[in-house]
RNA sequence: GGGCGAAUAACUCAGCUGGGAGAGUGCAACCCUUACAAGGUUGAAGUCACAGGUUCGAGCCCUGUUUCGCCCA
């Protein structure tokens, strides 16, 4: 007998370990069995499980192992990436606080730091994936700074330089001065913010005047090349001046004239700074001007910027807007809401900077992967976002890959000292091929971690060898991600994968929801609003935690999770439990046949719903419509089987019914419950592993079993209408007497007499037919179903389609009370009646609709009206009656 | 500024190619009925954001408006 809750604590690690131990989720490199294979979106090895893991790895997991049930070998292959920046920080951050810094300890030993850090903490998050109960095979499970995944970096870097795909240049970049690297666009976060737009007057070299600009960086004027004017601008069209001073300096600039100015921004005058936003750079390189940088890699001021040199860059700002406003030259200072560029990783102000980095010319590699989505080959699903998609790989830019850290994969570039030939190979060269030198300075800069996530789903599996595992799994089935890395990620493997295997990596992308908090709120550290999943998982389990978050995954929405609605579906997995218990308390043995002329209808019934629940599991988890799966399963379980089935069949498991009802009846049991587990087994794996192994003449984990749709070796089971159509009619009937009992306030546990009336003999036949199973279910001590005639005198009365039930209230209740009850009934079907005779009654729906569409409203109008009439009468009678015990 | 998405019961959300508004939670009433009170039975509750339009018929399609969220610049 199971205990009475279901306590998923004791359970769930006992059959996490049993799985690894039995190496179920081993995937084999070669196979006969259809592959299906899933790359898991790499985590930052400095990670802790966050609610975007947890549903991101929960709709894996539900995939990789229905894919498995359905007889597949499958390949979920796990890893982390080794977050460049991100982990940089967290283990310098360590040192900080023992009081050395990175410099003091050298590159070498501070990767070597790195690395140890790696080993000790590193795997934290892979270990939180298991509390999930992600199946992944964690034996494959790789790093993006392992042996294999560097040796792929390097040799795409080679080959795409070699393809003239990757050059060096001297461009404005993102820099962030605390990080002290250049970031790629994408890389750089966008926030609005209030900032102030300073109007400033440039004189004219002979004082006659000049030229008022509006910037809002003043402290970056010291790096100013020009003055920049719409060629069409009225204000300046005539200007004699072609030289304006530059304040607070003793240089003058040009003024020039570019289409780019926005008259009507500011005054329309536009201070050109090459070096320091990327826009003046542009300008610069239309009209040849010098670039002077100002402010250095750690944001502070230098020799550029005079006497303001060593000012950090917001301080000089502040200090050169004094000066100005004492020198006169300050015209005004207006608010002014602006767009800032931050560091993605620290929330620094990005500063742009010129500076010589390495880039991917992406637009040859962009164009294939456009194609593939285009046609087809990869689709995204959900399908809008496509045109995310496509907006972004249309208007790509060159990527900047270099980054000037010390975690990461060093770019594989040597200079050669002695006659400066530069060297790019995959392996490290002992001398200078040109000279034989054999002083080589290799490149300082990492490559961006992105760029190594880029190559994930081959090099994971061993590219550049070729490997069988790229043979058996490459592309991959899908990809399940979130829309928050389609830039950063997906694309980007689109673009390797193509052009290093030759194909897609992936057939399908799953792009899933943010999950937010209950308001709706992204979940964040700085605003207090984080849910822990593991938090969760303590306190309801990971089998509920997992149910919820596939019940909100709707497609294109995002998700908002409320604790209210995990202790909903741990009810869930209780009710499942329970059901469970119930069932083996009765089943004693496997029962693999079914004795078909035994079963009762409500026998059929749960087969048929079984057989439908099936098929609908199927449609809509190969759609990812993982929602509608889990609604389905828990109507299923808890609606039919449990409210319905299981009372229902109640009689027959107490051996009410005889013997050999009895055994069919738990052959249908064992059946329906085997089944149901296996349904359910991808979205709550633990509590579903731990009954199967209860269920009699179960075999190995539930885990390996077989899928009910192809399970051979059990009875076909098939929908069966005409079952469905007997217990629809006894539902209703039952649900109608249940109602009256209800609403008329009579104890559950007074028992009731029911006379049943209908014209049809077919109903009157499957009522009486099945008579003990409604004086079971409406808990009914008489039960008489005959042809419409003689009403009972004083009883309650309902209608459903094609019967008439009387519910005797003799010394049971008030008449009045019936009597309201009716009035409402009636209220109810005259308000539809008149909805149903307005459409008749219009001469263009009779015309234009569509014949059915006319036939099933006509339908509609007889019953109602038929319903309506009897109510009539029931009530006239029921006022009789009242008015007689009136004068009694 | 450009783009995407959302608005349906008190709350959180489903709702397919247009054809009788649904679920879960919460609420109310009655119940410890031999799997489950983490339960059972029953019930109340919606101007489908607003305004137009197309249509015999609109939560759904079209146009506009409002509010909110996100992405890009």
């Amino acid at each position: 007998m199971l205990d009475k809750g279901y306590e998923p604590r004791d359970v769930e690690k006992k059959w996490f370990d049993f799985w690894e131990k039995e190496n179920l989720f081993g995937a084999l490199d070669e196979s006969p069995k259809k592959s299906y294979s899933i790359v898991i979106p790499p985590p930052n090895v400095t990670g802790v499980l966050h609610m975007g893991h947890a549903l991101n790895n929960t709709l894996q997991d539900i995939l990789c192992r229905y894919r498995r049930l359905r007889g597949d070998n499958v390949l979920w292959m796990p890893g982390t990436d080794h977050a460049g920046i991100a982990t940089q920080n967290v283990v310098e951050k360590d040192l900080t606080a023992k009081g050395i810094s990175r410099h003091e300890l050298g590159r070498e030993k501070f990767i070597e730091a790195v690395w140890e850090w790696k080993e000790k903490s590193g795997s934290a998050i892979i270990n939180q994936l298991k509390s999930m109960g992600a199946s992944c095979d964690f034996r494959r499970e790789r790093f993006t700074m392992d042996e294999g995944l560097s040796k792929a970096v390097r040799e795409v870097f080679v080959k795409l330089y070699k393809d003239g795909l990757i050059y060096r240049a001297n461009y404005i970049i993102n820099w962030c001065p605390r990080c002290n690297t250049a970031l790629a666009d994408l890389e750089v976060d966008h926030e609005t913010s209030d900032g102030h737009l300073y109007h400033i007057k440039y004189p004219f070299t002979d004082d006659s005047g000049g030229l008022i600009v509006a910037t809002t960086r003043p402290e970056t004027m010291f790096g100013d090349t020009a003055v920049a004017v719409h060629p069409d601008d009225e204000r300046y069209k005539n200007l004699s001046a072609d030289h304006v001073k530059l304040p607070l300096t003793d240089k003058t600039i040009p003024i020039i004239r570019d289409t780019y100015v926005e008259t009507g921004f500011g005054t329309g005058a536009l201070k050109v700074t090459p070096a320091h936003d990327p826009n003046d750079f542009h300008i610069g390189e239309r009209h040849n001007l010098d670039s002077v940088k100002v402010i250095d890699d750690n944001g502070i001021m230098t020799d550029g910027a005079g006497k303001y040199i060593g000012l950090d860059r917001f301080e000089c700002r502040k200090a050169a807007v004094k000066d100005l406003e004492e020198q006169g030259l300050l015209v005004k200072i207006e608010p002014h809401s602006h767009s800032v560029g931050h560091c993605y990783r620290c929330k620094t102000v990005v500063e742009p900077n010129l500076s010589k980095q390495w880039f991917v010319n992406v637009k040859p590699l962009a164009e294939k992967a456009i194609k593939a989505v285009e046609e087809g080959t990869t689709k995204i699903i959900p399908d809008h976002w496509k045109k995310t998609y496509f907006e972004w790989m249309y208007n790509i830019k060159d990527w900047c890959i270099s980054r000037q850290i010390w975690w990461g994969h060093r770019i594989p570039v040597w200079t050669c000292e002695d006659c400066s030939d530069v060297i790019v190979e995959v392996e490290t060269p002992a001398s200078c091929p040109s000279c034989s030198g054999k002083n080589l300075l290799q490149e300082t800069d990492v490559l961006d971690t992105w760029f190594s996530s880029a190559l994930w789903p081959f090099s994971t599996m061993g590219w550049p060898e070729e490997t069988k595992l790229l043979n058996t799994f490459y592309p991959t089935s899908v990809l399940v991600t979130g829309f928050d890395i389609l830039f950063f990620w997906v694309a980007r493997m689109m673009m390797m994968g193509i052009h290093f295997m030759g194909e897609v990596p992936f057939k399908d992308v799953y792009i899933h929801a943010l999950v937010r908090d209950e308001h709706g709120k992204k979940m964040s550290k700085s605003k207090g609003n984080v849910i822990d999943p593991l938090t969760v998982i303590d306190s309801h389990g990971t089998d509920a935690f997992r149910f919820t978050l596939a019940a909100f995954a709707a497609q294109g929405r995002d998700i908002k999770l409320s604790m209210d609605r995990v202790e909903g579906y741990r009810n869930f997995i209780n009710k499942l439990w329970n059901a469970a218990r119930f069932s083996f308390m009765h089943l004693d043995k496997e029962m693999t046949t079914i004795d078909w002329d035994h079963i009762s209808v409500v026998d059929k019934w749960i087969l048929s719903r079984l057989k439908t629940v099936s098929q609908t599991v199927v449609h809509t988890l190969e759609d990812y419509k993982f929602n509608e799966t889990a609604g389905a399963l828990y109507n299923f379980v808890w609606h039919e089987f449990c409210d319905w089935y299981l009372e229902a069949s109640k009689p027959a498991l107490y051996d009410k019914m005889g013997e050999k009802q009895k055994e069919a009846s738990k052959s249908v049991l064992w059946r329906v419950l085997h089944d149901t587990l296996i349904l359910l087994h991808p979205f709550v794996p633990f509590v579903t592993e731990e009954i199967w192994h209860k269920l009699p003449g179960s075999k190995g984990a539930i885990m390996q079993a077989v899928y009910p749709e192809d399970n051979d070796s059990l009875p076909e089971i098939t929908v069966d209408p005409d079952a469905e159509a007997t217990m629809n009619l006894m539902m209703a009937l039952i649900s109608a007497i249940r109602n009256i009992r209800g609403e008329m306030q009579i104890a559950p546990s007074a028992m009731l007499k029911v006379i049943v009336q209908s014209g049809d003999q077919h109903i009157r036949e499957k009522i009486s037919h099945h008579g003990n199973l409604i004086k079971n279910l409406a808990r009914l001590d008489a039960f008489d179903i005959s042809i419409p005639g003689k009403r009972p005198k004083s009883s309650a009365t309902a209608i459903i389609e094609g019967a008439q039930i009387y519910v005797s209230l003799e010394g049971v209740v008030d008449l009045d009370k019936e009597r309201t009850r009716l009035e409402k009934e009636i209220g109810k079907v005259e308000k539809e009646l008149t909805g149903v005779d307005n459409k008749l009654n219009n001469d263009s729906f009779i015309s234009k609709a569509p014949d059915q569409v006319v036939l099933k409203v006509r339908d509609q109008q007889k019953g109602l009206i038929e319903k309506h009439d009897k109510l009539k009468i029931n009530l006239q009678k029921i006022m009789e009656l009242v008015s007689s015990s009136d004068e009694t």
